[in-house]
DNA sequence: ATTAGCAGTCGCGGCAGGCGAGTGCCAGGC
DNA sequence: GCCTGGCACTCGCCTGCCGCGACTGCTAAT
């Protein structure tokens, strides 16, 4: 959070006017004169008085002219002070809590289901692009882990994880293993493993293969050998993120170039670099702002972003939010994002 | 197929002279003029005898002009008659088969990571928007099913079906089963329906709960009531599609209108639209070429869809194609379309 | 400290003129 | 009869120009 500003280095009339400037051109997309804002303010200043406090203004990098002879439209550092001390949030309306509340349970099947509702919610509500990173535990626990016979050395493996959520894997093993075989395996794996934590199990698999290379007890060694196939690779489960409403953006005039608006597109498409923002404000509390240039991406320069992140079981599994031209609604946005985030935790967290 | 025209309306010269016309205008997006022609055709003719040519050209409707001052232009039915009669197919160098048949067979992990690496192959070579729809098999055998206990009132189906998929469902059921009970219900149901079509057990699972109600045989009726709780819902397994490329399309000027653009992004969104159109092409031979209009879909106005059927066993499962303007290098995108929809059939086929 | 008045700046829409690309038509030549 | 050179004509596009309107900054008066 960049602060160029001491919190007072505006007396409350400077600031009024800065928050009404902002509010009219979020409102209309257009420069606003020192004629809009005086009648617009209700301070009953005449237009020459307002001049001089949007010349102070401007002189203090708040706002600023496209050209001479256009009115003042608010720079990153201007949406910054409104966001940070002016603002006053619009929460949404019980009735859209209670939609959204609804829309979730709805969806609420699969975890992903969920999160493209979230991330549909989000875009269609605040006419921006929405996105959910899907959840990512950190500690997982295994409930129960299954093989299945499927033909010549291919074994089917299950795991089941605390999450409810179930994950299979064909595993090619070196010899012919009959159910009676896997069963035996499966007991060993589930009395030794069964409720505790993936990458705690990941270790102690490893020991156990030392230990029993020692003990030559083979059937042993096959049981760990491919519990370790089963549940390798699952570590990396690298993170994604669902995105809804991307042509929203195309509605907005300062985006309306279709270049920057390619280049935008495509880094929605490439993921890497919006997961790696999006990832910045994971540890964060509550609702964070990027406004303009300080996201660091020169694509996002026009865009902020607005997120927060949900949890399940107070853990913080992911982050959710929306992107959308610098000039947004932010103090209706902020709230929806907010509520959005506590609500999808919640309905993660009764899942099951 | 709409054809207007009968195919010697045009004598030779005319044919070469329109054939030359779209391919300059393919390749360079901009009217051709006599005096462009008369060099381009290599036919050593005057401007003024091209005029009468191009004169004629227009009277059938095979080119226009934007304006009366700019040179011509192809109409939509003067790219069915070039695509219909004029084309001289440009296959693919063996260098660029064999990238996209390492491409496949490396992402023939699943079968949805092979589709996906076929449609981001199809839009990355022919710089348009590629699409496949994700195969669906009308007779899927069932190899193998199995129950597990999860919890109180909660057993996991895995249905292991013929084409190597592995399918999850969990079900809640009425009371409490031994991990025995649920053998015993695997064991029947594999010695019975192992091997066959999932449509013919879901009939067939019906004729028996009839049967088994009379006899009486609790087991057996669990066992069939959950092998339709496992098995239901499959069918509706409902058709969707992988799309790639898109913002290749925000570089034709043709389509830079941002409001063009945003109804043509919401319909590759929407899904519908296209899905319906690409499933028109399903049953039909070879490439299949829809040129302007000829789609129906007003969106797809300035746009061409080739696409081509891919098939596992002979059977056909699938669509793949690109999207792009009118405008598009046709010589070169029918063979790619062709070949790889060939290429994804086979690397479909090997694998398991 | 506030305000009215005034000069000055600049973007924008409309208009006219010149340029260039391309057309259609016609008359003459092979 | 087909081809061609020439010519008049049509437009779209670019440029420069003008006047309007929306603002600003400055100054002097309250």
């Amino acid at each position: 959070m960049p602060r160029k500003y001491s919190a007072d280095i505006l007396n409350e009339r400077a600031q009024h006017l800065l928050r009404v400037l902002v509010r009219r051109y979020i409102r209309d997309g257009q420069p606003v004169g020192s004629r809009t804002l005086s009648r617009d303010a209700g301070l009953d200043l005449s237009p020459a008085t307002i001049r001089n406090v949007m010349s102070d203004l401007e002189e203090l990098g708040f706002i600023a002219a496209p050209h001479t002879s256009a009115g003042r439209v608010p720079t990153d550092l201007g949406y910054r002070f409104f966001v940070d001390t002016l603002i006053k949030l619009k929460p949404p309306s019980g009735n859209e809590v209670h939609r959204l509340e609804q829309q979730l349970t709805r969806d609420s099947e699969t975890s992903k289901a969920v999160v493209a509702s979230a991330c549909s919610f989000l875009s269609g509500f605040t006419q921006l692009a929405g996105v959910v990173t899907v959840p990512i535990q950190k500690h997982t626990g295994l409930t129960q882990i299954e093989f299945l016979h499927l033909s010549e050395q291919r074994v089917l493996a299950i795991l089941v994880l605390s999450s409810g959520e179930v994950q299979n894997r064909v595993l090619h093993v070196g010899r012919n293993f009959s159910q009676d075989e896997l069963r035996r395996a499966t007991n060993f794996l589930n009395e030794q493993f069964a409720g505790r934590d993936l990458d705690e199990i990941r270790a102690s698999l490893l020991r156990k293969l030392q230990e029993t290379r020692q003990s030559m007890n083979h059937a042993m060694l096959d049981a760990i050998r491919m519990a370790q196939q089963a549940i390798e690779g699952d570590g990396q489960q690298q993170p994604e993120y669902v995105i809804a409403g991307e042509t929203n953006l195309m509605d907005f005039a300062e985006l309306s170039d279709v270049d920057k608006l390619r280049r935008l597109f495509d880094a929605f498409n490439e993921q890497r670099d919006i997961l790696h923002l999006l990832d910045q404000t994971l540890r964060a509390h509550g609702v964070q702002i990027m406004i303009g240039h300080e996201s660091g991406y020169r694509i996002l320069d026009d865009c902020s972003v607005v997120t927060a992140h949900y949890e399940i079981d107070d853990e913080i599994v992911g982050v959710l939010g929306v992107i959308g031209p610098t000039r947004m609604a932010y103090e209706r946005v902020i709230p929806i994002v907010d509520i959005t985030a506590k609500l999808l935790g919640a309905v993660l967290n009764s899942r099951s």
